[in-house]
DNA sequence: CAATAAATTAACCTTTTGGTTAAACCTTTA
DNA sequence: TAAAGGTTTAACCAAAAGGTTAATTTATTG
């Protein structure tokens, strides 16, 4: 039978299911019976499987910081100047996002909202001590030999992280405001890899 | 007597407190009781001016909303080239925040959490004077006349929202992955004005 | 200064929501 | 195949949260 294929999801489709509902509500906003629905399973299930709110919670706001790390990480170790870095992580991070729209949303927010709790696991995930701050030592090394310049390296990551990010964080309010359809933002979106890339070559670069 | 000072402030002291819990809370993590506390009253009371958590949820959002609009239309609807516009933009847009921190956060994050309802408020408001498109006319004749580089409108408009909003909506997370003390970050927030600027002028005029 | 209206409060009500329980239902396996 | 263990469900429960009421206090005013 193809049943061996379609049996005992029910733990991975209580994540899924509250990993769409709470990208899209919040933590304060996402309701239990609405991720039982979602998951087409009793109430009760979700407790058996993860016992509060809480920790269910906890696990899919881990999940989305992941994500967002195994796009970070890699770009930004990898070998290559900055330059090539930020490209790679212009490219991985629009790709990321449009298969997740909801995460750097969902992860700013409740990272502003909750009162510094998840900073840390976020923190230690990043790693953001070695990975953020060897890019930023690069930084400084290509400022001193003439490649970018000499505006503080925060400034630059800053920078980028903004054009990347917040074009998908405010995807309502910015297909609103600009009066725009949703294919014509899509196609921005896209266009915007290579914009972005020319504005921090022609703002950063010597 | 000095009663003509502090009488019947109920009225404001509620606005006031629902201002502040909703900005920091959002509306699915607001608690009257809390918005109560706020404002040194009786529960009751809050029903008493404004019948429902609804209704006054709606003005403190409207309130949000106008705060922004009064720092983007006079910017944009005054006299002077676009990139005149942007300076004044960047400069009252950083003021605005530091008197509201929370405003674009809570504002990007109600607008994408509600089913668009709250969207033709705002874009009631912005498009009223038609500021957004009325500026972008002025951006596509200054790239006529050859002030401007040949980029499409919109995403320069996208370009200087970014780089102005996305730093104070995601304060805490940026303070936290740069792993630096408030003090610089709002050192930085005073330098990025003009490095604002610097990165419109080298990626968007000729 | 009554008496009328407005403001305020404590106690209460109802609905929502996270969480629990005991029984039923499968699967596995001795 | 029958016991055992894991899974699922319906029915409940308790606390939280929004909202109401009726009575009390505090202005207002004829």
């Amino acid at each position: 039978m193809a049943q061996k294929n379609e049996k005992k999801d029910t733990e991975k489709d209580i994540l899924e299911a509250a990993k769409k509902i709470f990208h899209e509500k919040g933590y304060a906003g996402a309701r239990m019976q609405a991720i039982a629905d979602e998951a087409n399973i009793n109430k009760a299930m979700l407790h058996y499987y993860y016992r509060s709110k809480d920790i269910l919670f906890i696990k899919i706001l881990e999940g989305a910081v992941e994500t967002i790390s195994n796009y970070f990480i890699p770009a930004l170790s990898s070998e290559g100047s900055v330059f090539e870095k930020i490209e790679r992580l212009v490219y991985g991070y629009t790709e990321a996002i449009s298969k997740n729209p909801h995460i750097p949303m969902f992860v700013v927010n409740e990272l502003s909202r909750d009162g510094g709790n998840f900073h840390t696991r976020l923190r230690e995930k990043l790693n953001t001590n070695s990975v953020f701050l060897k890019f930023i030592g690069q930084i400084q090394e290509e400022q001193k030999q003439g490649i970018l310049k000499p505006i503080a390296p925060h400034h630059l990551v800053l920078t980028v992280i903004s054009l990347i990010i917040f074009p998908f964080i405010t995807k309502p309010a910015v297909v609103s405001m600009l009066n725009i359809s949703d294919a014509r933002y899509n196609e921005m979106m896209q266009e915007r890899r290579e914009i972005v890339l020319d504005i921090i070559r022609s703002s950063f670069m010597q």
